[in-house]
DNA sequence: CGAAGTATTGACTACCTTCAAAAATTGTGG
DNA sequence: CCACAATTTTTGAAGGTAGTCAATACTTCG
């Protein structure tokens, strides 16, 4: 019942290669791309490849079978998705515009240590950070209003690929509205809402709807921390 | 400002070891104790050990400037707690009740992988789990109800620590009100609510407070997975 | 037995959701 | 380039789930 979309080979190969990888032979990789929307793995196909993003962003999921999803993670360039510790992946992930892949040859339950320790060694540091990572994500779930969940989620994205001009920073917010309303475990309409308000207290600017300016830093970091 | 309380060294060292450590020396881990309630290590220490639950139950769990607590995983017999990938913890650790450890003297962030192969392969298995399990748990706090929050985690523990009895599965509830409320993403009062609602259906039992009797198990697999 | 801590129950409230409609944006064909 | 349809986003009104506050009951421990 799992298809997996086929995703085309990449036709330029004269990307750089993000720090990741940078001791990879090339035997052991290749390059791949997916278009917006475009499925990349489904929960409970064979975890055969590890994927590298080097440009776009990809989101991982889980559904219910009512069809409630939940997002686990937006994958952004140097991001690595698709780890599985028993060859099955566990979750689906779609890319949310044009991205392009490194394709890695290896997963985690394949026995990569003796063969490739230099992978091995990064693979291990990934997971452990992503265990990190998805604990900070835990608390915003479980303890934090929906003020406080968008703004975190706008100063993480701030942080990673935040552009200062002129007094204010500034970023593109590829996903759409549900995607950000299925990660932060709200409604669209909340998240709606929530960003008319920070916009009506000048503490962001959305010049369109796909793309942020934020004004006020301090004061966003504040309406991270408390209600 | 992080202390770590200071846990004893394990006297009886006649236990039998989980298969996680078997292929282990015993050069590279120690045993120890921790009392109910005492800290094992907090959020920014060094993350100097790795420690494997043999006996008793610990949580993990993250703390907000203003108090509000998430708990990220209760440890039982068999887990890891205390992975690192920069060499600081990232969450306080604390016994539930008596624990009985195995303390393994490196991290992740070590160089473990060349002199042992062997750990760091389980390690990286341990962590790519690790990592599938809290995916799990993120749809459980962001898109699940109250009721289906507490069926999820009854059917959890008894999945992994339930004994059938004359028509029943029963099980320990080591952890207070609190910590379940804090692992799920509620209030104490209604995880009390959502029990007496269980109880009052039929589908569990509650002897004591700190003990299970589950009568339905596929009425409390349906209440887990819709409204 | 009394005190302290934990759990249950009740009444009320608030935040977020749901349902519904309008507005804005995007895409397509003439 | 414009018109129109389809999709996404915003806005509004009403409702429900879980939270807050408060009192009572139960357990544990000295």
């Amino acid at each position: 019942m799992y298809v997996t979309s086929p995703i085309g080979i990449f036709e330029h190969s004269e990307i750089r290669l993000p720090h990741f990888v940078e001791a990879e032979t090339a035997k052991h990789s290749h390059f791949s791309t997916a278009e917006a929307g475009h499925r990349m793995f489904c929960e409970g196909d064979d975890a055969i490849y590890i994927y590298e993003i080097l440009e776009g962003v990809v989101r991982t999921s889980k559904l219910l079978f009512d069809g409630r999803r939940q997002i686990l993670s937006f994958g952004y360039p140097g991001d690595l998705v698709g780890l599985s510790h028993d060859c099955f992946y566990h979750s689906d992930c779609e890319a949310v515009c044009d991205v392009k892949l490194r394709v890695h040859h290896k997963n985690a339950c394949h026995a990569s240590i003796e063969s490739e320790p230099e992978f091995a060694k990064k693979l291990l540091k990934f997971a452990a950070s992503e265990v990190n990572n998805m604990q900070e994500h835990f608390i915003m779930l479980g303890r934090k209003s929906a003020t406080e969940k968008v703004a975190s989620f706008l100063l993480t994205l701030l942080d990673r690929v935040g552009e200062p001009k002129n007094c204010k920073t500034c970023f593109d917010l590829p996903m759409c509205r549900s995607d950000i309303a299925d990660f932060l475990g709200l409604t669209i309409e909340t998240i709606s809402r929530t960003l008319t308000k920070l916009r009506e207290d000048g503490v962001i600017e959305l010049p369109k709807k796909h793309r942020v300016h934020v004004c006020n830093v301090p004061g966003l970091r504040a309406l991270a921390e408390r209600a």
